[in-house]
DNA sequence: GTCTATAAACTGATAGAC
DNA sequence: GTCTATCAGTTTATAGAC
């Protein structure tokens, strides 16, 4: 019973794997069962098995998303600010470091006026998420005296989401945009 | 001559138009000839007539955007920076006034990986070109004093650029991120 | 010069085999 | 429970009619 709950999952698991680096490369709408069933050796009709529809696939991969992200904000619940700010700055890194991935809420926003309503709804959940995030550490920087910045928490984390989404987008072009873009932030919080 | 020029170029423009809301809307990958060929009247196959292969629709897209982002920043050379960032701004908020449509690089950068070479040569021009004309604002504006801000005017441009990209998309999901957007630039310019 | 008929490939998806 | 054979619709694209 563990054995087959755990293939049935592995499968699963792999799918969901492989359909998240395709949207972070590729998009929602420049992917395909295909793909997936390709790189997964099996027909392409399979994956229907797992996700009946492609909206199953793309809620099941933000809700995942929405978890992990959870995670990682309640790890680091007692670093400081600047510290979870540098966290932050680790979390893009990584995204582009990994074959030039962009941000879920870039991917997700741009392509919303194609996305079905089940999905709009887990995207806006979700970039719902990651702005709270951003202004709780301005507005615990601000509060601590670490950081120093013009206007209220709220807009400065706003910025710097919309900063670093937008960030990821362009470094495709340019590969020293995330680096600029993290000492700019920081100047303007007043941490250099 | 002149007729059949115009009659020409006239559906060619159509179809440009066509196809320049569904880029700005849905984006490069989710829009194809038959959209725009029920929107004109015609069959899809009509519209290869005028743009063999969807590249070459695509380049002429980018192409044209050049063309006329160019005009748009040569008509106010002479203002100050100041009212340079205002067109910004307004230039922002036009697109997203229009069918809550996003800004062609934020589109162009996102889909990267699934775009023809050819169509990538243009969108790396056109990037540029943004990015220079944000940079420009942030440079003229500190050596005039009307501006003051941290960090390098390199910096503060493609920070200017980068939030607004990503602010146009994020508004997809709560239409007061762009007036929060635009109040935090301009704080962080020292212009309130 | 402009567009229509048509096709080859791919898309998401269902019914049913094992 | 898991996957394969198969389909109807859409996609980009070509050949050729007017």
């Amino acid at each position: 019973m563990k054995a087959e709950t755990d293939s049935r999952t592995d499968t699963r698991k792999r799918i969901l794997d492989i359909a998240e680096e395709l949207l972070l490369t590729r998009g929602y709408n420049a992917f395909s069962y295909q793909h997936i069933s390709t790189e997964l050796g099996v027909r392409n009709a399979a994956i229907h098995y797992h996700f009946p529809k492609k909206n199953d696939l793309g809620v099941a991969l933000i809700q995942r998303y929405r978890r992990r992200f959870q995670r990682f904000i309640d790890a680091q619940a007692e670093l400081s600010p600047a510290e979870q700010l540098e966290r932050y700055f680790t979390l893009t890194d990584a995204y582009f470091d990994r074959d030039q991935q962009i941000c879920p809420s870039g991917i997700l926003t741009t392509e919303y006026q194609t996305l079905p309503d089940d999905m709009r709804a887990e995207a806006n959940a979700f970039v719902d998420e990651m702005r709270d995030w951003a202004v709780r550490i301005a507005e615990s920087g601000r509060t601590d005296g670490s950081m120093r910045f013009a206007g209220t928490p709220e807009a400065m984390g706003l910025l710097m989401l919309a900063a670093l989404q937008g960030g990821l987008q362009l470094a495709r072009t340019d590969t020293t945009v995330l680096a600029t873009l993290k000492t700019q932030v920081k100047s303007l919080l007043g941490l250099v």
